[in-house]
DNA sequence: GATTAGCACTTGAGACCTTAGAGTGCTAAA
DNA sequence: TTTAGCACTCTAAGGTCTCAAGTGCTAATC
């Protein structure tokens, strides 16, 4: 508990981030006789001593023991991350790859994700995840009817999200190939681009008397139309890389271990905190127990929404340990995040490409 | 290695039997003088550490270390689950839970597999898997265009396995309403329900002729059409309860965990595997090492296909430690694989359901 | 001939101790 | 204010001992 806002000396701020960094690469507490080969931290093993206990008693570092060099805390990190560490520069390898990624040309979301999410682990090291959030509550912008036989056919429709979907009805009674173009036509007119519930008791009727006859198909497709758009929103959540988090030394015991993999098992858990936070246009960072998924107290989340013009599409992230390299993942994520939302943007502008 | 096939005696089979049945249960090495409690193994102890000795010899049984009881080999396991082990018989308390899932009116195998998934994890304390396996190389069962506008329209195919497929067309030329539906039934005429190979270039010639002035469209028709009939078969692994393994004392080192986890890592070759046997029709068991999935050495993994009529849809499994619960399991994954494929092909067959 | 009691032997797990090394906090000098 | 120096603390790693479990073998028994 830090007694007093920002009071940090720029001489500890240094030492801080100098311990921050070290440890951030090497996993272990840092000594004062350590920090002293930093050429910027040209004082004594003892006056960094010194700052290194004032800078725990703020609550900025933690001491696993006694005879224990030092750790970041929690607040440590934040800190870190607020105010100390340096912007990233990616390496050419890295734009490489991000780039071969862009050039894809599908316009697909979930392919997208699907690599974005691989091309994650293996740039960072840590576990890609990305979340493919389905839209919820679209109207449907345009409907077709394709006629299978008398007694069934295939409601097809393309919602504002851009999203085609699709219900196989199977009636009771025939239905002739005319009166299926009329309920189309009818349901572009009436039902097209409105909200359900303008969709009141008149409207149906009115519907009903002008599809004459086969009036009783309206009721069955209304209820159609209605749990398309009602559907229930299930995002889907995507990892690879788990074993990557397994190699660093933090997750050597089963108890750590058990603890990540919980993620897993609480799916719906980190779909909710990623939802939730996907409407703030900027990048998460959740540093250790800050993140509301309880099981996740020893590993950070760092991640980004991903959108198609206005709408979120889903986000892209890692999850690493709380030592995890922020500003480069910070980097990565940002840019990924950014450029899939531009490739999806010009996708969708794309007038004369099918070759 | 045994010497001969088959060469075991009665009483020898009992005691495996019984060795096997404790490990399970147990998780750990049994002795000779532990199995004297069995009331059919009414014989000294010594009489059973000599059937046991032989027992090793012969390769069904190993020794951690001198002092220790035997665990089974894995060729112990794969003679108890093929010729030893009992018909496991469901509790009600599971029978219920299974027919429950089974009252899902839902028809799509997602999300019937999604459920089936979970409730596996937690009937069997092991982890769930399910395999989604997107239809590969369908024929287009029959065609329709979505007019959006003179540059852009949404070509609809059903395919002969009954999925509805999608493509989106933007245009570099005006294409009229009457043209978009002329389209769609040459569509119907020539290319429904042949192979993309029948279609040859007379036929696209054809095609070009009779759609008159908009000849050009034909092309990046075909070429949409070909792409979705060849459409890689990208099949789906879902997981559910991976914690669940973790508690079980042989997942209690790092190596073996790390081993296990493997698997996501390796969704491609257990998708592989499980696509591989899914065209036999029968429960695959596969124990430890006879997996071809390097990575699952140390565990077993069952499951079966899901069909949907004639056509594979899936499967699913639990993935457990060697020494898993095979009566169980196996009684399990044949129960719901069979039922999951009795309720898809019934739910083909309404004719007068959509409330 | 098959079974069993008895016993010497082997081995890992756990408790306990010791040691080495790292890093600290504090004091006194610079 | 900084630093050298030193006593102190704590862990990790290695070593030793003991206990209990389970074995294999031999000789006696059914």
């Amino acid at each position: 508990m830090p007694t007093d806002k920002n009071e940090l000396s720029e001489r500890k701020k240094l030492i801080l981030k100098a311990i921050i960094d070290t440890h951030i690469n090497m996993g272990e507490p840092v000594g004062s006789k350590y920090l002293t080969r930093y050429e910027q931290l040209a004082f004594s093993s003892a006056t960094i001593r010194n700052e290194m206990a004032e800078l725990e008693e703020m609550g900025y570092l933690e001491q696993p023991h006694t005879s224990a060099g030092r750790i970041p805390s929690q607040l440590g990190y934040r800190f870190y991350v607020d105010q100390l560490m340096q912007q990233y520069r990616m390496s050419a390898a890295e734009l490489g790859e991000l780039d071969k990624l862009m050039k894809l040309k599908a316009a697909e979301v979930d392919r997208i994700l699907d690599r974005a999410t691989k091309l994650m682990s293996v740039l960072t090291n840590y576990t890609g995840v990305a979340l493919k959030r389905s839209q919820s509550q679209p109207t449907i912008a345009r409907f077709d009817v394709m006629y299978l036989s008398p007694r069934s056919f295939i409601l097809v429709m393309l919602t504002s999200a851009g999203a085609v979907k699709t219900r196989q009805l199977h009636l009771g009674f025939d239905v002739s190939r005319e009166t299926a173009e009329k309920l189309a036509a009818l349901l572009n007119e009436y039902v097209a681009g409105r909200d359900m519930d303008k969709i009141t008791l008149p409207v149906i009727l009115e519907m009903q008397t002008r599809l004459g006859e086969s009036e009783q198909l309206i009721n069955p497709i209304i209820k159609a139309v209605w749990d398309t758009v009602n559907e229930p929103e299930d995002s889907e959540l995507l990892f690879d890389g788990v074993n990557n988090l397994l190699r660093y030394p933090e997750f050597s015991n089963i108890e750590a271990v058990r603890g990540v993999l919980g993620m897993f098992d609480e799916k719906d858990e980190l779909v909710g905190v990623m939802n939730h936070d996907a409407d703030s246009d900027r990048t998460n960072i959740y540093i250790g127990s800050e993140s509301p998924v309880e099981v996740m107290n020893n590993s950070s989340l760092i991640f980004r929404t991903v959108r198609n013009g206005d709408r979120i599409v889903g986000a892209i992230g890692v999850i690493g340990p709380r030592r995890m390299d922020y500003s480069k993942v910070v980097a990565l994520v940002d840019y990924m995040s950014r450029n899939i939302s531009k490739l999806m943007d010009s996708n969708n502008l794309i007038e004369d490409k099918e070759e």
